[in-house]
RNA sequence: GGGCCCGUAGCUCAGUCAGGUAGAGCGGUGGGCUCUUAACCCAUUGGUCGGGGGUUCAAAUCCCCCCGGGCCCGCCA
């Protein structure tokens, strides 16, 4: 017997995710009057391109969960009650005088925001926010000063042997045995990872702590020594990473969150507290791989390949990036600069497809490609189609084009390949210029030159000066290199290689006529100059 | 010790998460356009989908085992 396949929303993973949280949902017999995602934020170093997709995939499924019908929204997690425990790279110095402490009650070491952490959650706002992306956002801070994780916090310090045993039981991480996850901001000296939680008082809702001191990085830093006591109803200190998402979960009703693969474990340990402390069954999950540089290495903060939002946008229109993260959720991604240019050009296919004008056989195939163009414009598609003129190509072109006139330069011969620019193409051309002049390879190196085509380059140089026409000025240089029995292929090449620095270029006559005379002249000029040099040597 | 990803054309990779005739770009070859290089256009070349087994009418795709490359966790968040 076989089964007819329906295709779920718009046959995208998203989709998939959806509707098995929904049936899920169901089964656990919970409201679904209104599904909250929740992505992190980060904020203690600059976020990267990994935060983001944390961020746009969560906002992703609640998309897809109103596609289906349903009420959602994503809350953005804002994880302002974190210590700095680094001073990031290029970072101020002075920085390190806050070491340890939240990173909310550090002041912005470049003066635009309330805090260190504004400054650095901001960041990745913006870049949201660029997006599209919709979210309601919660700082960590705000969220235990106004005292609604406290019933949380209160049964998992209460139930604390139990919650050291889990976290023994699943990582072999034997810490919580002795003291409590909970980490206390010392009164004194402001420092939150230098206290050790000893005693819960359930009575009166507080944690009695020591600043102690703690080892980080192989380094033991000492504590102030205070002794003091935490509201667990106020900002007066945190719950560690272990137990904290599921004190989230619990209290803000989350149904689903991502996660990725360097934190599994905890994901692990968090949900078992939740569902056996909290008695809340935890969110639906999705892991996913990290994102890593070209050398294989995890991007991150600390190895100095951090990756922005910002400078992806700096290439590419945001709709891009959302389709990077909404193609796939699991597999490697190597992500560097390359791939923009692909993305891109993807972008162009699938508005193709989307609009009819590629035809796809394959149902399915069709319907999920669409869904990818649709997610990738957060399900606000153009009306219409726009010009696609390929991104390879303005780059190409672009490293062609004189230098004070690129745009130009390229808008012509665009036109002139048969492309009609609209606003989008100017954005597009824009963007990849912006790619040509930071990745484009120029390699300026010395030309060789032999005496014949010295000889011809000299008489060019002064046929050139009187010349009226782009044409003019193509015949020039083929009679030029026949007169001196050079074959115009290799006289070409030549030019190009002193003009462009390689061996092929556009057509040269109205090129020359474009960079302007003049300036021809005068890199010609100072070719032979510094050829008939390297030869007296 | 625990877990994950990758292996597909000469090269770089897509396709795997919902099984349905193996793809793209670059390269190679041939042609077109050009008084003329390049670009461009057309055609063409090229793969035991790492190996083995299983499920299925049908497997690059799902399941198991193995080989090779790499990553994450076992500090902390």
């Amino acid at each position: 017997m076989k089964k007819e396949k329906q295709i779920i929303g718009h046959g995208t993973w998203l989709d998939k995710v959806a509707y098995e949280l929904v049936e899920r949902e169901k089964k656990l017999g919970r409201s679904l009057d209104l599904i909250r995602t929740e992505s992190g934020l980060g904020a203690s170093g600059i976020p990267h391109i990994g935060s983001m997709a944390d961020a746009i995939r969560a906002y992703g499924v609640t998309l897809a969960l109103r596609e289906l019908g349903y009420r959602s929204e994503t809350i953005a997690f804002c994880d302002d009650m974190d210590g700095l425990r680094k001073v990031p790279l290029g970072f101020p110095e002075e920085l390190k005088e806050y070491l340890l402490m939240p990173v909310s009650s550090i002041p912005d070491p470049f003066g635009c925001h309330k805090s260190y952490s504004d400054h650095m959650s901001g960041m990745l706002r913006d870049a949201l926010d660029r997006a599209g992306v919709e979210y309601v956002f919660k700082s960590g801070r705000e969220t235990y000063r106004s005292g609604v994780m406290r019933d949380a916090i209160h049964k998992i310090l209460l139930n604390a042997k139990v919650v050291g045993k889990i976290i023994k039981d699943v990582t072999g991480q034997e810490k919580y045995l002795n003291m409590l996850p909970y980490f206390a901001v010392c009164k004194n000296c402001g420092r939150i990872y230098t206290t050790q939680s000893y005693r819960y008082d359930p009575e009166k809702n507080i944690v009695h702590y020591r600043c102690t001191g703690v080892e980080i990085r192989g380094n033991w830093i000492n504590g102030c020594g205070y002794e003091g006591v935490a509201d667990i109803s106020r900002d007066d200190g945190k719950l560690a990473w272990k137990t904290e998402f599921a004190a989230r979960w619990s209290t803000l009703d989350i149904r689903f969150e991502a996660y990725g693969k360097d934190i599994a474990d905890s994901v692990k340990v968090n949900d078992i507290i939740c569902r056996e402390i909290l008695m809340f069954e935890p969110p639906f999950h999705v892991k996913y791989e990290l994102f890593l540089d070209k050398s294989g290495r995890k991007i991150s903060k600390s190895a100095g390949n951090v990756f922005t939002p910002q400078e992806w946008y700096k290439y590419g229109v945001p709709e891009s990036l959302l389709l990077l993260f909404f193609k796939r959720v699991t597999g490697t991604r190597t992500i560097s600069y390359e791939i923009i240019p692909k993305i891109m050009d993807e972008l162009d296919f699938l508005e193709d497809v989307y609009f009819n004008k590629v035809k796809i056989d394959n149902v399915m195939e069709r319907e999920k490609l669409r869904g990818l163009y649709l997610y990738a414009h957060l399900l606000k598609p153009p009306e219409k189609p726009s010009t696609h003129i390929p991104y390879s190509l303005i780059v190409e072109l672009s490293q062609v084009a004189p230098e004070d006139k690129r745009e130009e330069f390229v808008i012509s011969r665009i036109q002139r390949y048969g492309y009609k620019i609209d606003d989008k193409s100017l954005v597009k051309i824009k963007l990849a210029l912006n790619y040509a002049r930071d990745f484009g390879k120029i390699a300026r190196e010395p030309v060789p030159l032999n005496d014949a085509e010295i000889k011809a380059l000299r008489e060019l140089i002064l046929e050139i000066k009187n010349a009226s026409s782009p044409t003019d000025i193509q015949n020039m240089i083929f009679n030029t290199a026949r007169k001196h029995g050079i074959p115009p292929p290799e006289f070409f090449k030549k030019l190009y290689q002193i003009l462009l620095s390689r061996d092929y270029g556009p057509r040269l006559g109205p090129y020359i006529w474009d960079i302007g005379l003049d300036k021809v002249v005068k890199i010609i000029g100072e070719t032979i100059e510094s050829s008939l040099r390297s030869k007296s040597c």
